[in-house]
DNA sequence: AATGTAACCATACGTTGTAAGGTTGTCAAG
DNA sequence: CTTGACAACCTTACAACGTATGGTTACATT
């Protein structure tokens, strides 16, 4: 069977997956399609070409909001898929930066999550900061969760204790009540975190719209005037 | 003057707002110094050690929030200095990824946000809910704006008409929508949109923080159970 | 004058993305 | 049955990358 596009990009992002974005060279991947390198530029333009289709290709695992749904309750599932998503693929959400011009998936996510924001009753103006916080908060928890030199309850407590192992203590106290106090105690899981700051954003916007539809202007209870 | 670290990493921070992460090579690194790529490595130990000391110095550019003041002004201000310096610095951002072992700027960084959140009342468990939503929104608003492929309100125009030239409406309204009656509207400027989602998540946390000196167990207002 | 060390350089190796051109296999037209 | 076109893959080559190895200076100390 012949090589094609969406191969070429399956296996690149499976190479991804198991070894790394760092590891993604033109020549590994050609060897895990039982090739050489130079063919894969018969079915891609160039590398780049292939990192953009992996981010789209991605961006279609996410589940889209389903358009029956109220807005909050499709919110946060298409948020906690996407979140799902990127911890599956860790490389995609430091990948988001350089990678300039969306794919068909991306456009179709991001013309679906406005619409069902749009369809919940947000202005044009409250979807679209609906839409970039939310987005933000997405990424970067993506981003912060892959920068950690751990995955998973157990290892926490490894890390945690190497790290603690002359920790300057006196220089760090909150750090270190953080570490000791939070981090170490049993039940810690910090996936669940996400979920703690999805709803705490999709609880703000819940009371934006309402006061939105009722006309009322005001929209930051007590935001105060530094800067 | 005989190089030393610090210039180093000074040259490699400027090397890299100029030209980008990616012209950042210990050659052109050398050159920009007035040496030869070897010769960095008597001061560092290899690239990676470069990237690391970036971070910490950019890092250590971000304002700490004030001790005396209360947590929340101090929360808006770091975070508009921590959003500030990643727009100054664009590519920091994007690198929180891959580096794992964070410097002593960081730390300290780390240790004042929550020593700053714990002094206003915090609980450690609370604390640790707002440091981890905050930074993933900052860090994820920088990212989201390094993807942009534009800068400034002018530009904005420019790039949305070039992109609606045989932009396919049908299939995207809702994108077309926003495009059109927001981003193209005068006096639209994106880069208002961070302090919007950043106000939304500190009144969020100002009602966390009051109802947990209350003694109340609810943390949401009205989270819907879906999943 | 001899020695040590800090600071820098030249050369070289393996790896990267990819340009340029070559080699097959398949298949319709003559 | 040959020919030629085209798709699919390969070989070779090159410039640029990070960095290991091993100089070469310049100067302070003795």
């Amino acid at each position: 069977m012949p090589l094609n596009r969406e191969r070429v990009l399956r296996a690149a992002i499976e190479l991804s997956d198991e070894r790394g974005l760092e590891n993604l060279t033109m020549r590994k991947l050609a060897e895990k399609l039982g090739v050489e390198a130079m063919s894969l530029y018969y079915h891609v333009s160039n590398k780049d070409d292939i990192l953009d289709g992996m981010i789209d290709t991605v961006v279609g695992e996410i589940e889209l909001p389903e358009t029956g749904a109220d807005w909050r309750s499709a919110m946060r599932r298409r948020a906690i898929s996407a979140h799902a998503v990127f911890s599956r693929h860790q490389w995609a959400a430091s990948m988001m930066e350089s990678r300039t011009n969306p794919g068909p998936a991306t456009l179709r996510y991001y013309d679906a999550v406005l619409g069902s924001l749009r369809g919940g009753g947000f202005s044009v103006e409250l979807a679209a900061h609906a839409f970039s916080a939310l987005d933000a908060y997405i990424y970067g928890f993506g981003l912060q969760e892959m920068s950690l030199p751990f995955e998973g309850e157990e290892e926490v407590k490894v890390v945690a204790e190497a790290l603690l192992e002359g920790f300057p203590v006196d220089l760090y106290p909150n750090l270190y009540e953080m570490i000791v106090d939070h981090a170490l105690q049993p039940g810690y899981d910090y996936s669940a975190e996400f979920e703690f700051g999805l709803d705490l954003i999709l609880d703000g916007f819940e009371r934006l719209v309402a006061s939105e539809q009722v006309g009322s202007g005001c929209l930051h209870g007590q935001s105060d005037r530094s800067e």
